[in-house]
DNA sequence: CTGTTAGCGCATTCAC
DNA sequence: GTGAATGCGCTAACAG
């Protein structure tokens, strides 16, 4: 137990405690501790002397061992499906950045997927941070109710009653889509699915359907292996045999994949197929410009730590669901099914 | 100091602690201790017994409190510049999923490519991790080393001596790209750089200078504002003005940000404009494809962990230098200068 | 406004 | 092998 963090010299400089910047100020522990967690209850000269010993130290608090004690820890888990998703990073930043205002620590976890490897982050996580925000999670409603038991929770496009949940309705702007797909002309649309365990992938799947039916085109889904690029492009085959004209992608990064495989074969966006993808993470940054459904998945990174502070702050709980609206943005990559060749 | 996580019902379940667990199997605190630490020491029985009351109470080893005591957080923070740049969440995403199956968690530390919230983080997170990995460090070197001295510290694509650190060196691969050009027959190429404190960005603009050299070709620096796709676009104005028909960007974002900007003047890659990117993050997923700079820099997340494992467990330190090499990935957005015009 | 006392949950010497 | 103390760094009553 002595020497714990090796000897002076570099990665281990050992942390002044309070018990010395006390000596060294010359009052007690007590006092020190509270100048630096309720300094309204101490006075002006003596609150001085110790921050200046404190700084002179190089004395910072151990929030560890505060946590301890109070049973706060300033810290929450932030628990993504993947960070190399474009989708997720956004949130993220946002959630980090509010935490921070708040001197809150973010821990973040990636469970690849998995809702076995989530369920082990959240189990090892839970017994340092105050809350989580689980976005997009791959558990099961079950377990989410049963952590929700113990542990403070906020649910990103996970639509469970009682805990506190951010949506990102894509169904309006998805109607949309299938709308201006509609108004293009097209008589029928196939929706290119994502994971099978995602609320948003079933949301926009529903949204497309409910859409084509009020249109009255005809509908099909197409199953994607993963919501990434290549599962994309291998689509392609499929939608070609279909003989769909436009397609709606269940994100962005399929959608890309689409075209790229389309172009494999010499087919053009808008031209030769109408390509929709979905949460705008690429922005115009496409070549052409996608046409997508965009949101503010910014936001529900803010939204959500919010959401989390107000339940920990306020233990009467009202159901929160905060639903964030989504729209269309039409950019270059629909047109009508005859496309240039109506030009002809 | 009482009832610090609320009553029972949601958000608070009162964890069970190690005295509840000692007390219902009928042993002491110090023996519950052991079968979660050093089982070994303990006899197959008694273990068996103690795990068996353990998990029916849901009782876990509080992590906070351990640490408190040993002084071994088994936590590590990880610091990045910007974590919606899509260069860094694969990096990110290997980091975590290392410390994983060391039982090990990561904190996420974003600064907005500010040195000063850099610094704040790190001083913030410092009591609660065993040490940190930064990430493309916006901090001055003082800064650096000082925190290296009290604390365990793995730099990526920075190099300080003294501190391991791993640097994927786009040397190599930026060398290779100015020789692709010359090979092409470009007599010019300019270099869009990046954000100004990085180490990467000093790299490549004196490799593009040296292959520049090597290969008698003219180069000249374009400054760009930020790491964006935004910025990137926002430069061809430059570039056009300066005749260049090669260009070498800071990095695929900034690079696609060119390839937007000239598509909005009806120019085309790689007929009018040879573009090539960096980092590769962007993968085949372009149209068209970008060539590009390729590296590794998955492995650097995992690499970096293994370092600052190493360095945990061994005080006796090596200066350890990883360096990760790059190479050019031709797709097609390079041509001779002449182009499709020399058809003409 | 400030000091004293006690304890958060756990790992760790010592004894046995 | 196991139990009884002691302390990690800090906050929270309780007095004064």
């Amino acid at each position: 137990m002595k020497d714990k963090r090796g000897k002076s010299g570099n990665g281990g400089g050992t942390r002044p405690t309070i018990s010395q910047v006390a000596e060294a100020a010359a009052v007690s522990r007590s006092t020190v501790s509270r100048v630096f967690s309720r300094p309204e209850s101490i006075s002006e000269p003596t609150i001085l002397r110790v921050r200046e010993v404190a700084a002179q130290l190089g004395y910072t608090p151990n929030h560890a061992a505060r946590a301890l004690s109070t049973g706060r820890h300033r810290n929450i888990a932030l628990i993504v499906p993947d960070v190399a998703n474009p989708f997720f990073p956004p949130i993220i930043a946002a959630a980090q950045e509010a935490a921070e205002t708040q001197d809150y620590c973010v821990f973040l976890g990636s469970s690849g997927e998995s809702a076995e490897r989530e369920l082990k982050l959240v189990e090892r996580l839970s017994g340092q941070v105050e809350g989580m925000i689980l976005v997009s999670s791959r558990l099961a409603d079950e377990q989410i109710l049963e952590l929700h038991a113990r542990q403070s929770l906020v649910l990103v496009n996970r639509d469970i009653e009682r805990i506190p949940r951010v949506l990102i309705d894509s169904a309006a702007g998805t109607l949309e889509a299938v709308a201006h797909l509609a108004q293009l002309g097209h008589r029928q649309v196939a929706y290119i699915s994502g994971p099978s365990g995602s609320w948003s992938n079933a949301q926009r799947q529903r949204a497309v359907r409910r859409g084509a039916a009020r249109h009255k085109m005809s509908m099909r889904t197409i199953a994607c292996q993963a919501a990434s690029f290549e599962a994309g492009r291998e689509c392609v085959e499929a939608i070609l045999t279909m003989g769909t004209r436009a397609v709606i992608a269940f994100d962005d990064l399929v959608a890309q994949g689409v075209i790229a495989g389309l172009a494999g074969r010499k087919l053009s966006v808008p031209q030769d197929m109408s390509v929709i993808g979905c949460d705008d993470v690429l922005g115009a940054a496409t070549i052409p410009p996608l046409t997508t459904v965009s949101n503010c998945s910014v936001d529900a990174g803010s939204v959500s730590y919010r959401l989390l502070m107000d339940k920990l702050e306020s233990h009467v709980q009202s159901d929160v669901r905060y639903v964030m609206s989504t729209h269309l943005v039409v950019r270059d990559t629909t047109d009508s099914p005859s496309g240039r060749a109506a030009g002809k």
